[in-house]
DNA sequence: CGGCTTCATAACCTTGTGGTTATCTATAAC
DNA sequence: GTTATAGATAACCACAAGGTTATGAAGCCG
């Protein structure tokens, strides 16, 4: 995973709202208007933010009649993770385990 | 760990300057002047990451004769860690290990 | 077609962010 | 005390971010 792509995924992550939004989403997939009402924001800030994420790779989405659903996509998140691994000795010493399995983690789809 | 918090680290992790300057105090602590050296980039530049980086706890700091030396603190990150740990089960369906690893880190210091 | 619903987009405003140069402060060395 | 060095702080600038209101476009339905 290279910067450019870390650059938009933790500054997704950055914003609680967007936060908040991958939480919802990650329960079943939600149109605008829903999402609006979940949370005290005009719509067009809420389509902002899914903008955001979609552009992150954290969001996709697809039309259902007349309603747009957006969809979590977990993978940046697995990167993301992946990245964060590399710092596990640092916050941890004894978990033997940790190793083999972020080493699962990076060997999926890390560069 | 909570909303100011992840917003603080993750905002910290969104720019790449910044995962660069944790990346060399993984290696060791270093001054300002050495970092700035590092990276093109002004002095009073470097000092604003590193102030950012403090204030999302990712990094301390302490005198050491006319130098000021900053350390990685990585506590941050197993916290964030542990947030995407949450998501796990959407981008990976097959680790029967992963929850009793991603437990034993999130019951450590997640509130 | 006409009208309703859903959402995107445009225009705008305020604040934050990342950088600069210039200057101030603190420690060390003499 | 003077001077040199390390780093912080101030003032400034350009632009991105997060919000708003107003409006436009796309799809269903009668």
């Amino acid at each position: 995973m290279n910067d450019d792509q870390l650059d938009l995924v933790f500054g997704a992550l950055a914003d609680r709202t967007r936060r908040a939004i991958l939480a919802r989403l990650a329960e079943t997939d939600t149109n605008v208007g829903d999402l609006t009402a979940l949370f005290t924001m005009s719509q067009p800030a809420i389509s902002k933010h899914l903008k955001v994420l979609e552009q992150a790779g954290l969001v996709s989405r697809n039309r259902q009649g007349t309603m747009r659903l957006s969809h979590l996509e977990a993978e940046p998140l697995k990167d993301a993770t992946g990245w964060l691994a590399d710092y596990r000795t640092y916050w941890s010493e004894s978990y033997d385990r940790l190793d083999e399995l972020f080493a699962s983690i990076n060997n999926t789809d890390k560069e």
